[in-house]
DNA sequence: TTGCAAAACTAATAGTATTAGTTTACAGTG
DNA sequence: CACTGTAAACTAATACTATTAGTTTTGCAA
């Protein structure tokens, strides 16, 4: 006699989500995340097709978060620090839930037209963070592709403890903003500024 | 009547890293890795205590190819050759062998002097390739951390299809050195070289 | 030629995802 | 307030993989 816990899919992706971050990015079962909801693992059939389906609710759950999270740190800043707080917080989403974050590389199908535009949303609020270094449409293409890489470089071998000591981490990380921006105004005013 | 293939740990290892490489790093079931050598799984068992002993050696056998191949790049370049060529080695290593360039990102585990050591090694070439700019230790560490941030970061975006336009990347990944090397110049010395 | 050790095999176990089919709880309707 | 249909839980069963146990065969060495 079953006591209905009143589950949807939100729910099941959100259980998923706690349990990935808690993990720090392992394996987690379905078997895990029926536990964790008090219920047998085939119940989450019917709120999930099944696991790769919750893996992809999971990244598209991630990127909107990450989205929303780095947008909030650039409003009301401009130009370098609208850059530096943009790859803070980031990096600091990642520290936050490390699980998701690295569920939200894996790349979105490329006829998921939702997931798609959840990570191109990522993308325009870099386009807007660099908008006023007045950059053109390739430098531009390189200056994202350029933070991209650095951020998420940096983030990812620091979640796989790639970086052996744990001092002076963060002061790594603000060198090689710095590093960037400087880089940055090199490129949209030649007469440096 | 079982034929002897003849096998050994090295070879179950060369095949697996075979699978992983032709799969772009998806799973690889050791059933797959059996069936390559024309071998029942179980047989296996004979020359490796497991799958995750598998991924281990896996990720050692990628971390002493990777730094030979950067290795080999920078001999007899120096400065901002020397990086360039290194970065070069590093990201062209990925492409080759893109399975088991993921699994050297798992981070050895403590104990594992082996792996470790691999690692350390793939430090100690960067750390030679700067030694000529003249950095303090802790510029050192900074750098080094960026360099592996930057191709790290670029490299994984590229191999998960991160980036949606095929075109350009070459340029975008050179106008990335270049911005890194500026900033290195930058560091090593202040009145401009 | 014989015997031993390594390395293959088959058979069996365990854990997970998934599907099929059954049962129960709740919501809306008479 | 009883009745019924549906959604969502359950149990049972299937398939696949990793792993272990125990057996057999091969090839080398005495």
């Amino acid at each position: 006699m079953p006591a209905r816990p009143g589950l949807d899919r939100d729910i099941v992706v959100l259980a998923a989500a706690e349990l990935y971050n808690a993990s720090g990015g392992a394996d987690v079962r379905l078997k895990d995340v029926a536990a964790r909801l008090g219920v047998k693992t085939p119940s989450l059939y019917n709120h999930i097709r099944g696991q790769d389906e919750l893996l992809r609710d999971l990244a598209l759950y991630g990127a909107k978060q990450l989205e929303r999270c780095i947008s909030k740190a650039a409003i009301g800043k401009s130009g370098d620090h609208a850059v530096l707080a943009t790859a803070r917080a980031y990096r600091e989403f990642a520290h936050q839930h490390p699980g998701i974050y690295q569920l939200t590389q894996r790349a979105p199908a490329p006829d998921d037209d939702v997931h798609q535009a959840a990570s191109a949303q990522i993308l325009e609020v870099l386009h807007l963070v660099l908008l006023e270094y007045g950059l053109s449409d390739v430098e531009e293409i390189h200056a994202i592709r350029a933070l991209r890489s650095l951020v998420h470089g940096f983030v990812s071998l620091e979640l796989s403890s790639g970086f052996g000591l744990p001092v002076n981490i963060d002061e790594s990380f603000q060198a090689l903003l710095d590093m960037y921006i400087r880089g940055l105004r090199r490129e949209s005013s030649p007469s440096a500024a």
